[in-house]
DNA sequence: CCGTTCTTTGAACACCGTTCATTTACTGGT
DNA sequence: ACCAGTAAATGAACGGTGTTCAAAGAACGG
């Protein structure tokens, strides 16, 4: 008796509808515009109906969420298979910050608005998209530091994470503040270049 | 006749008190929970009254936002007068990270929430808060090349950019992304010393 | 004391997220 | 074919939001 299989089917099939226009929504106009009653509107069911699938608002947005950042991890894993880890660490620099600023309502829900999300993302075992981004990036470091090319004591974590940190900067302030006249390509390439091989000709003080 | 000049300090006194108000709230739940009604009931006004003091409600977050920015700039002008250029990059650095690590929704009203708010604040003439925030840190890269101690071809402003973009993602990952292990100031420590001397040991490939 | 001007407000409008009793649609069993 | 029971869908309501505007109130100058 495939009936209820189908019933099933349906259920999943209304939700993923809504979860679609919830998306296009959000990329269109941002979060902030993402109202229930928009959106049982443009689904063609009463508002009472979403909740039938979705706790509230934030479930459905803690969904996006999550998906967005499956496409980012997806963005991401091209560049890993870099095999020269400094070359890796500016494709992948430079597809984050691709990314970031080709999806900026996926990428502020992601990283921006409720820290109750982001957080999320990042925890909840090494399987989650959250570590395993993290991971591909990490590996940079590893691999340069296995491969004896940069000092014993330096912290791939830490590494990593202090470059995430700048391309996330990169990223959130092109998103939110026009004034900086650098591109994002340009500074991306700088804090790259700049992390790596420190201030072009520095000099000590004399 | 002090008559009207005592209505109009009556008058701007009930302004600052609805600012004073209204920086409560957002301090205290966040710039979502400024509510103009909650705020008309905590300043004893009826709610239209304060449309009489500003237009609406984004004229509010706007005056606190440039107002947090007066004081993001007064948090980092001390450091702004040690003299060795790397020392002061550390001083303002730790400072900035402190500022937006212990006003979190001041910083977030800057930086995070509408671009039209973070955007205004490094527009209208160099005199501006957010001008002259970044004219202190691009005056340590000129420094050091008017010094002779990097390369004549690196460009301060692009340098500085660089680092604002590195210290606005380590505060604001911070601010939402409570999964990251590194501390805020190990990360600033560390992105600091790493985009001054590169990766620790760094040697090329063979 | 009146008329004018400035201040303040109550009430309304158009939204919002969410809940719940009620209705509707459908299925399995008799 | 009909009925009972279950699952799906909804209308209406609650309490909230920002904002507007005509009307009421207070304060002043003549």
């Amino acid at each position: 008796m495939g009936i209820s299989e189908r019933k099933e089917r349906q259920r999943a099939e209304l939700r993923e509808q809504i979860l679609r226009v919830a998306r296009e929504m959000v990329v269109k106009e941002g979060f902030s515009a993402l109202s229930m009653r928009k959106l049982a509107e443009a689904v063609e069911y009463a508002p009472a109906t979403l909740y039938l699938h979705f706790e509230n608002r934030e479930a459905i947005a803690r969904e996006l969420c999550v998906r967005g950042f499956g496409e980012l991890l997806a963005a991401l894993e091209p560049g890993a298979a870099v095999t020269e880890p400094l070359e890796r660490l500016s494709v992948m620099g430079a597809a984050y910050v691709k990314f970031g600023l080709e999806h900026p309502e996926t990428y502020r829900l992601i990283f921006m608005e409720d820290p109750r999300l982001s957080t999320e993302l990042f925890q909840g075992g090494p399987d989650g998209a959250g570590p395993r981004s993290f991971g591909l990036l990490a590996r940079v470091f590893e691999d340069l530091r296995s491969a004896g090319r940069i000092a014993d004591k330096a912290d791939p974590g830490r590494l990593a994470e202090t470059v995430w940190a700048g391309l996330h900067g990169i990223v959130s302030l092109k998103l939110t503040c026009a004034a900086f006249r650098t591109s994002a390509e340009e500074l991306r390439e700088t804090l790259t270049q700049t992390l790596v091989h420190g201030l072009p000709g520095l000099k000590p003080a004399r």
